[in-house]
DNA sequence: CTTATATAGTACTAATTTAGTACCCTTTAG
DNA sequence: CTAAAGGGTACTAAATTAGTACTATATAAG
Protein backbone atom coordinates (compact mmCIF):
# COMPACT_ATOMS: atom_id res chain seq x y z
CA UNK A 1 0.00 0.00 0.00
CA UNK A 2 2.96 2.18 -0.64
CA UNK A 3 3.97 2.39 2.95
CA UNK A 4 7.09 2.25 5.08
CA UNK A 5 6.29 -0.21 7.88
CA UNK A 6 6.14 0.83 11.55
CA UNK A 7 9.47 -0.25 12.68
CA UNK A 8 11.12 1.92 9.62
CA UNK A 9 8.69 5.08 11.26
CA UNK A 10 9.90 3.90 14.83
CA UNK A 11 13.28 4.00 13.38
CA UNK A 12 13.06 7.80 11.78
CA UNK A 13 11.60 8.93 14.99
CA UNK A 14 14.32 7.33 17.47
CA UNK A 15 16.99 8.95 14.79
CA UNK A 16 15.52 11.68 14.55
CA UNK A 17 15.27 12.24 18.91
CA UNK A 18 18.79 11.02 18.51
CA UNK A 19 19.82 13.93 16.22
CA UNK A 20 18.76 16.40 18.91
CA UNK A 21 20.86 15.41 21.41
CA UNK A 22 23.92 14.34 19.21
CA UNK A 23 25.98 14.51 22.27
CA UNK A 24 24.37 12.18 24.77
CA UNK A 25 24.72 8.55 24.88
CA UNK A 26 21.11 7.04 24.60
CA UNK A 27 20.00 3.79 26.24
CA UNK A 28 17.06 1.84 24.58
CA UNK A 29 15.22 1.48 28.02
CA UNK A 30 15.79 5.85 27.96
CA UNK A 31 14.19 5.98 24.10
CA UNK A 32 11.34 3.82 24.57
CA UNK A 33 9.95 5.24 27.57
CA UNK A 34 10.74 9.08 25.75
CA UNK A 35 9.43 7.99 22.76
CA UNK A 36 6.41 5.98 24.41
CA UNK A 37 7.61 2.84 22.49
CA UNK A 38 7.82 -0.78 23.27
CA UNK A 39 11.53 -2.07 24.83
CA UNK A 40 11.56 -4.88 23.10
CA UNK A 41 10.66 -3.05 19.61
CA UNK A 42 12.97 -0.10 20.07
CA UNK A 43 16.21 -2.87 21.11
CA UNK A 44 15.68 -4.49 17.38
CA UNK A 45 15.15 -1.30 15.44
CA UNK A 46 18.07 0.16 17.44
CA UNK A 47 20.24 -3.53 16.62
CA UNK A 48 19.13 -3.09 12.83
CA UNK A 49 20.19 0.22 12.49
CA UNK A 50 23.93 -0.65 13.97
CA UNK A 51 24.12 -3.67 11.78
CA UNK A 52 23.63 -0.82 8.82
CA UNK A 53 26.46 1.75 10.87
CA UNK A 54 23.82 4.06 11.53
CA UNK A 55 24.11 4.11 14.95
CA UNK A 56 27.10 3.00 17.22
CA UNK A 57 26.83 1.10 20.45
CA UNK A 58 28.34 0.85 23.57
CA UNK A 59 27.72 -2.09 25.21
CA UNK A 60 27.97 -2.41 29.33
CA UNK A 61 26.67 -0.72 32.52
CA UNK A 62 25.92 2.97 31.24
CA UNK A 63 26.13 2.12 27.08
CA UNK A 64 23.67 3.14 24.91
CA UNK A 65 23.40 4.10 21.39
CA UNK A 66 24.46 7.26 19.37
CA UNK A 67 24.61 8.29 15.40
CA UNK A 68 27.78 6.95 13.53
CA UNK A 69 27.59 10.04 11.60
CA UNK A 70 26.31 13.72 11.56
CA UNK A 71 23.10 13.90 11.16
CA UNK A 72 23.36 15.64 8.18
CA UNK A 73 25.07 13.12 6.18
CA UNK A 74 22.28 10.36 7.02
CA UNK A 75 19.14 10.36 5.00
CA UNK A 76 15.32 8.89 5.44
CA UNK A 77 16.61 6.92 2.70
CA UNK A 78 19.43 5.61 4.76
CA UNK A 79 16.81 4.67 7.43
CA UNK A 80 14.61 2.81 4.95
CA UNK A 81 17.09 0.51 3.32
CA UNK A 82 17.95 -0.16 6.77
CA UNK A 83 15.02 -1.29 8.06
CA UNK A 84 12.90 -2.69 5.46
CA UNK A 85 13.78 -6.17 4.54
CA UNK A 86 13.46 -6.09 0.75
CA UNK A 87 15.19 -3.71 -1.81
CA UNK A 88 14.37 -0.76 -2.60
CA UNK A 89 11.28 -0.92 -5.29
CA UNK A 90 7.68 -0.20 -5.72
CA UNK A 91 7.33 -3.38 -7.88
CA UNK A 92 8.62 -6.63 -6.87
CA UNK A 93 10.10 -6.43 -10.62
CA UNK A 94 12.00 -3.65 -9.76
CA UNK A 95 13.97 -5.47 -7.44
CA UNK A 96 13.80 -9.00 -8.73
CA UNK A 97 14.55 -10.50 -12.58
CA UNK A 98 12.94 -13.23 -14.42
CA UNK A 99 9.07 -12.77 -12.44
CA UNK A 100 7.29 -11.63 -15.61
CA UNK A 101 6.44 -14.14 -18.46
CA UNK A 102 4.07 -12.19 -20.53
CA UNK A 103 5.81 -9.29 -23.46
CA UNK A 104 3.26 -6.08 -21.94
CA UNK A 105 4.61 -7.20 -18.34
CA UNK A 106 8.33 -6.29 -19.76
CA UNK A 107 7.03 -3.01 -21.12
CA UNK A 108 5.97 -1.47 -18.41
CA UNK A 109 8.78 -2.67 -16.37
CA UNK A 110 11.24 0.40 -17.25
CA UNK A 111 8.86 2.43 -16.39
CA UNK A 112 8.21 1.30 -12.89
CA UNK A 113 12.41 1.28 -12.70
CA UNK A 114 12.27 5.15 -13.67
CA UNK A 115 9.63 6.00 -11.15
CA UNK A 116 11.25 4.11 -8.07
CA UNK A 117 14.54 6.91 -9.28
CA UNK A 118 12.25 9.30 -8.69
CA UNK A 119 10.56 8.38 -5.48
CA UNK A 120 14.23 7.60 -4.41
CA UNK A 121 15.55 10.55 -4.91
CA UNK A 122 13.05 12.25 -3.07
CA UNK A 123 13.86 10.26 0.14
CA UNK A 124 17.63 10.63 -0.67
CA UNK A 125 17.34 14.50 -0.63
CA UNK A 126 16.01 14.64 2.58
CA UNK A 127 18.15 14.63 6.09
CA UNK A 128 18.26 13.93 9.87
CA UNK A 129 19.25 17.19 10.08
CA UNK A 130 16.59 18.49 8.63
CA UNK A 131 14.11 16.19 10.01
CA UNK A 132 15.21 18.08 13.46
CA UNK A 133 15.20 21.68 11.57
CA UNK A 134 12.13 21.13 9.40
CA UNK A 135 12.67 24.98 7.79
CA UNK A 136 14.83 24.25 5.01
CA UNK A 137 12.95 21.07 3.91
CA UNK A 138 10.08 21.02 0.89
CA UNK A 139 12.09 25.11 0.08
CA UNK A 140 13.91 23.68 -2.59
CA UNK A 141 16.92 24.77 0.02
CA UNK A 142 18.56 21.79 0.72
CA UNK A 143 21.66 21.16 3.09
CA UNK A 144 25.12 20.63 1.38
CA UNK A 145 25.96 16.76 2.51
CA UNK A 146 28.99 14.65 2.41
CA UNK A 147 29.34 11.71 -0.49
CA UNK A 148 28.20 9.31 2.16
CA UNK A 149 24.71 10.21 2.52
CA UNK A 150 23.82 8.58 -0.95
CA UNK A 151 22.64 5.20 -0.76
CA UNK A 152 25.24 2.26 -0.93
CA UNK A 153 23.42 0.09 -3.14
CA UNK A 154 22.23 2.17 -6.35
CA UNK A 155 18.86 1.56 -7.71
CA UNK A 156 18.93 -2.19 -9.15
CA UNK B 1 7.90 -2.22 2.79
CA UNK B 2 7.24 1.21 0.19
CA UNK B 3 5.78 -1.40 -2.30
CA UNK B 4 2.74 -0.66 -4.51
CA UNK B 5 -0.08 -3.97 -4.26
CA UNK B 6 0.55 -6.42 -6.80
CA UNK B 7 -3.49 -5.52 -7.78
CA UNK B 8 -2.19 -1.86 -8.46
CA UNK B 9 0.52 -3.11 -10.44
CA UNK B 10 -1.87 -5.45 -12.57
CA UNK B 11 -4.04 -2.25 -12.57
CA UNK B 12 -0.76 -0.05 -14.05
CA UNK B 13 -0.59 -3.16 -16.81
CA UNK B 14 -3.91 -3.09 -18.05
CA UNK B 15 -4.22 0.27 -17.99
CA UNK B 16 -0.66 0.60 -19.93
CA UNK B 17 -2.19 -2.08 -22.06
CA UNK B 18 -5.29 -0.62 -22.84
CA UNK B 19 -3.39 2.53 -23.84
CA UNK B 20 -2.21 0.88 -26.68
CA UNK B 21 -5.34 0.47 -28.75
CA UNK B 22 -7.95 2.67 -27.14
CA UNK B 23 -10.34 2.17 -29.77
CA UNK B 24 -10.90 -1.51 -29.35
CA UNK B 25 -13.45 -2.72 -26.29
CA UNK B 26 -11.71 -4.77 -24.47
CA UNK B 27 -13.18 -7.85 -22.17
CA UNK B 28 -11.99 -9.01 -18.95
CA UNK B 29 -11.40 -12.38 -20.62
CA UNK B 30 -9.33 -10.81 -23.51
CA UNK B 31 -7.11 -8.73 -20.96
CA UNK B 32 -6.84 -12.13 -18.68
CA UNK B 33 -5.73 -13.69 -21.54
CA UNK B 34 -2.95 -11.26 -23.06
CA UNK B 35 -1.54 -10.34 -20.03
CA UNK B 36 -1.47 -14.00 -18.31
CA UNK B 37 -3.44 -12.53 -15.14
CA UNK B 38 -6.68 -14.25 -13.84
CA UNK B 39 -9.72 -13.74 -14.94
CA UNK B 40 -11.14 -12.81 -11.37
CA UNK B 41 -8.55 -10.73 -10.63
CA UNK B 42 -8.35 -8.54 -13.56
CA UNK B 43 -12.47 -8.47 -13.21
CA UNK B 44 -11.99 -7.29 -9.52
CA UNK B 45 -9.02 -4.65 -10.73
CA UNK B 46 -11.25 -3.10 -13.69
CA UNK B 47 -14.40 -2.67 -11.05
CA UNK B 48 -12.45 -0.66 -9.04
CA UNK B 49 -11.07 1.21 -11.52
CA UNK B 50 -14.47 1.58 -13.13
CA UNK B 51 -15.59 3.06 -9.73
CA UNK B 52 -12.80 5.72 -10.07
CA UNK B 53 -14.19 6.63 -12.87
CA UNK B 54 -10.66 5.68 -15.02
CA UNK B 55 -12.36 3.14 -17.04
CA UNK B 56 -15.90 3.05 -18.89
CA UNK B 57 -17.46 -0.15 -19.58
CA UNK B 58 -20.09 -1.74 -21.64
CA UNK B 59 -22.10 -4.28 -20.76
CA UNK B 60 -23.77 -7.64 -22.37
CA UNK B 61 -22.15 -9.33 -24.73
CA UNK B 62 -19.39 -7.59 -26.61
CA UNK B 63 -19.55 -5.29 -23.84
CA UNK B 64 -16.24 -4.64 -22.46
CA UNK B 65 -13.93 -1.75 -20.96
CA UNK B 66 -12.18 0.99 -22.18
CA UNK B 67 -10.13 3.92 -21.17
CA UNK B 68 -12.52 6.86 -19.96
CA UNK B 69 -10.10 9.54 -21.09
CA UNK B 70 -7.32 10.21 -22.92
CA UNK B 71 -4.22 8.49 -21.80
CA UNK B 72 -2.20 11.27 -21.16
CA UNK B 73 -4.69 12.87 -18.56
CA UNK B 74 -4.41 9.65 -16.41
CA UNK B 75 -1.54 9.80 -13.97
CA UNK B 76 0.02 6.54 -12.08
CA UNK B 77 -1.13 8.14 -9.15
CA UNK B 78 -4.82 8.00 -10.32
CA UNK B 79 -4.16 4.20 -10.89
CA UNK B 80 -2.32 4.05 -7.03
CA UNK B 81 -5.70 6.03 -5.76
CA UNK B 82 -8.18 3.68 -7.20
CA UNK B 83 -6.60 0.30 -6.06
CA UNK B 84 -4.87 1.41 -2.81
CA UNK B 85 -7.37 0.67 0.05
CA UNK B 86 -6.17 3.24 2.13
CA UNK B 87 -5.34 6.59 1.49
CA UNK B 88 -1.98 7.92 0.29
CA UNK B 89 0.69 8.27 2.48
CA UNK B 90 3.94 6.81 3.72
CA UNK B 91 3.04 6.49 6.74
CA UNK B 92 -0.04 5.80 9.62
CA UNK B 93 0.19 9.62 11.28
CA UNK B 94 -0.16 10.99 7.82
CA UNK B 95 -3.31 10.01 6.80
CA UNK B 96 -4.75 9.98 10.08
CA UNK B 97 -4.79 12.15 13.48
CA UNK B 98 -5.20 11.50 16.86
CA UNK B 99 -3.03 8.03 17.01
CA UNK B 100 0.56 9.51 18.67
CA UNK B 101 0.65 11.01 21.86
CA UNK B 102 4.48 11.74 22.22
CA UNK B 103 5.75 15.16 21.86
CA UNK B 104 8.63 13.92 19.76
CA UNK B 105 6.39 11.76 16.71
CA UNK B 106 4.62 15.35 16.16
CA UNK B 107 7.60 16.34 15.81
CA UNK B 108 8.81 14.46 12.71
CA UNK B 109 4.50 14.37 11.57
CA UNK B 110 5.10 17.34 9.26
CA UNK B 111 8.16 16.26 7.69
CA UNK B 112 6.31 13.26 6.52
CA UNK B 113 3.77 15.13 5.08
CA UNK B 114 6.21 17.32 3.01
CA UNK B 115 7.79 13.69 1.48
CA UNK B 116 5.02 12.70 0.98
CA UNK B 117 4.03 15.09 -1.20
CA UNK B 118 7.22 15.08 -2.85
CA UNK B 119 6.66 11.19 -3.55
CA UNK B 120 3.35 12.11 -4.82
CA UNK B 121 4.52 14.55 -7.16
CA UNK B 122 6.12 12.40 -8.67
CA UNK B 123 4.23 9.84 -9.08
CA UNK B 124 1.53 12.56 -10.58
CA UNK B 125 3.99 13.21 -13.28
CA UNK B 126 3.71 9.75 -15.01
CA UNK B 127 1.03 9.50 -16.88
CA UNK B 128 0.18 6.36 -19.00
CA UNK B 129 0.58 7.85 -22.14
CA UNK B 130 4.17 8.16 -21.03
CA UNK B 131 3.91 4.40 -20.06
CA UNK B 132 3.07 3.19 -23.22
CA UNK B 133 5.71 5.35 -25.23
CA UNK B 134 8.66 5.70 -22.79
CA UNK B 135 10.80 8.05 -24.47
CA UNK B 136 9.74 11.25 -21.94
CA UNK B 137 9.84 9.38 -19.26
CA UNK B 138 12.85 10.72 -16.56
CA UNK B 139 14.24 12.91 -19.22
CA UNK B 140 12.78 15.75 -17.59
CA UNK B 141 10.30 16.48 -20.80
CA UNK B 142 7.16 15.16 -19.91
CA UNK B 143 4.06 15.71 -21.98
CA UNK B 144 1.34 18.87 -21.20
CA UNK B 145 -1.69 17.22 -19.33
CA UNK B 146 -5.02 18.67 -18.89
CA UNK B 147 -5.89 19.79 -15.17
CA UNK B 148 -7.72 16.55 -14.32
CA UNK B 149 -4.41 14.85 -14.10
CA UNK B 150 -4.39 16.11 -10.97
CA UNK B 151 -5.41 14.19 -8.12
CA UNK B 152 -9.13 14.67 -6.61
CA UNK B 153 -8.15 14.44 -3.36
CA UNK B 154 -5.18 16.30 -2.31
CA UNK B 155 -2.84 15.17 0.13
CA UNK B 156 -4.45 15.35 3.52
C1' DC C 1 -37.99 -13.85 -26.64
C1' DT C 2 -34.47 -16.80 -25.51
C1' DT C 3 -29.66 -17.68 -25.09
C1' DA C 4 -24.91 -16.64 -24.76
C1' DT C 5 -21.70 -13.30 -23.36
C1' DA C 6 -20.26 -9.87 -20.54
C1' DT C 7 -20.02 -6.70 -16.47
C1' DA C 8 -21.49 -5.75 -11.13
C1' DG C 9 -21.39 -6.81 -6.55
C1' DT C 10 -20.54 -9.34 -2.35
C1' DA C 11 -18.55 -12.51 0.65
C1' DC C 12 -15.31 -15.90 1.89
C1' DT C 13 -10.83 -18.42 2.28
C1' DA C 14 -6.02 -18.86 2.16
C1' DA C 15 -1.50 -17.15 2.08
C1' DT C 16 1.85 -13.82 3.07
C1' DT C 17 3.83 -10.23 5.67
C1' DT C 18 4.56 -7.57 9.74
C1' DA C 19 4.75 -6.67 14.59
C1' DG C 20 5.74 -7.81 18.83
C1' DT C 21 7.60 -10.85 22.52
C1' DA C 22 10.52 -14.08 24.94
C1' DC C 23 14.67 -16.12 25.91
C1' DC C 24 19.49 -16.59 26.46
C1' DC C 25 24.27 -14.79 25.60
C1' DT C 26 28.06 -11.25 25.84
C1' DT C 27 30.20 -7.08 27.52
C1' DT C 28 31.65 -3.67 30.95
C1' DA C 29 31.33 -0.13 34.91
C1' DG C 30 31.44 0.03 39.67
C1' DC D 1 31.17 -10.38 40.86
C1' DT D 2 26.99 -8.21 40.03
C1' DA D 3 23.94 -5.14 37.79
C1' DA D 4 23.10 -2.69 33.59
C1' DA D 5 23.25 -2.58 28.95
C1' DG D 6 23.63 -4.32 24.12
C1' DG D 7 23.51 -8.86 20.63
C1' DG D 8 21.18 -12.55 18.53
C1' DT D 9 17.66 -15.94 17.44
C1' DA D 10 13.27 -17.93 17.30
C1' DC D 11 8.53 -17.97 17.99
C1' DT D 12 3.59 -16.32 18.18
C1' DA D 13 -0.07 -13.50 16.91
C1' DA D 14 -2.23 -10.09 14.25
C1' DA D 15 -3.11 -7.61 10.12
C1' DT D 16 -3.06 -7.24 5.29
C1' DT D 17 -3.38 -8.91 0.64
C1' DA D 18 -4.56 -12.00 -2.94
C1' DG D 19 -7.37 -14.83 -5.02
C1' DT D 20 -11.82 -17.41 -5.69
C1' DA D 21 -16.71 -18.42 -5.80
C1' DC D 22 -21.24 -17.27 -6.37
C1' DT D 23 -25.18 -14.59 -7.74
C1' DA D 24 -27.38 -10.77 -10.13
C1' DT D 25 -27.93 -7.70 -14.05
C1' DA D 26 -27.52 -6.02 -18.76
C1' DT D 27 -27.40 -6.50 -23.85
C1' DA D 28 -26.47 -8.30 -28.61
C1' DA D 29 -27.69 -11.85 -31.75
C1' DG D 30 -30.46 -15.20 -33.83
Amino acid sequence: MLRISKLTDYGTLIMTHMAGQPERLHSATDLAETLGLGLPTVSKVLKALGRHDLVTSLRGARGGYALARPARTISVADIIDALEDQPFGLTECSTTTGLCDLEANCRIRDNWLMINTVVRRALEEVSLAEMVSPAALGTGVHLIRGPDSRAKQPLS
